[in-house]
DNA sequence: CTGTATCCTGCTAGATACTG
DNA sequence: CAGTATCTAGCAGGATACAG
């Protein structure tokens, strides 16, 4: 039998172990979709229906908007309570825990709104800089 | 001429206007994809070399951490220092304002793991539930 | 060591049309 | 009103090979 090819001990990370990163992850591609922020940052205010949201939210599209409902629904953010009237009608709420994200969130959003400047001068300052130069002369990046 | 068809006059929005929401999207279209997160994250403790990044960052490719790199830079989130030692030396480390996001997205980390359990709860919940019955009776989701 | 250049795949998300 | 069903384009991201 060949010996095992020694499957990489594996150092431990220096900011946490690997277990942190996964929920992190996972989390991320949560809320940092195209929209499930801004879905959440909507029902901060309290519950909404889907037509409330469809127009809160400048630029989402109906399907968007259902596959993001489902989705933070299914992961226990948001509720959903259909009203048997007609026409029908269905009010989408933040559970507890939903209400939990709203904080870091708006940390978040808080970020980027001072920074929005700071960011768009940098990339202003990077992209004028690139000078792949011709190939006579030390290309320095 | 046809007569200009009236630009909606746009419904300002519940929670806030339509410039937030594009500062917050960018900033989440950054911040939201696969690594950047936890490069930042890495680069906490100090600065780091680009092997170590990626020896640090389990299952990040070396493509992906380039790019990752190259993002935040222009972001002006961290800087790029080469020693044109032999071998090459690249050491990244945070900027000031790379270091304010770091507050921001560890809430988010602390929410992320504070709160993994009760969503993969929920999930297996909602998966369990989906009752598409058959066509005979009432169909209730 | 630190990248860049290709190739290739799957998913994300938009547009549109149709149903209860 | 509230959704589902299709179709499709674009791009994020992985693997690999090569270069300074």
């Amino acid at each position: 039998m060949s010996p095992p090819p020694a499957k990489r001990p594996r150092s431990k990370n220096p900011h946490g172990a690997t277990e942190p990163c996964l929920a992190v992850r996972d989390v991320l591609t949560r809320v940092g979709d195209k929209w499930s922020v801004l879905v959440v940052g909507s029902l901060g205010d309290g519950p909404l229906r889907f037509s409330d949201l469809k127009r809160g939210i400048e630029g989402i599209s109906q399907r968007m908007l259902t596959l993001t409902l489902r989705g933070l629904e299914r992961d226990g953010l948001v509720t959903r309570t259909q009203y048997p009237t007609v026409p029908p009608r269905v009010e989408y709420a933040l559970t507890p825990l939903g209400h939990t994200l709203l904080d870091p969130v708006q940390e978040l959003a808080k970020w980027a709104l001072q920074s929005r400047a700071a960011i768009q001068t940098a990339r202003g300052r990077y992209d004028k800089k690139p000078k792949p130069p011709p190939p006579t002369g030390p290309t320095r990046r």
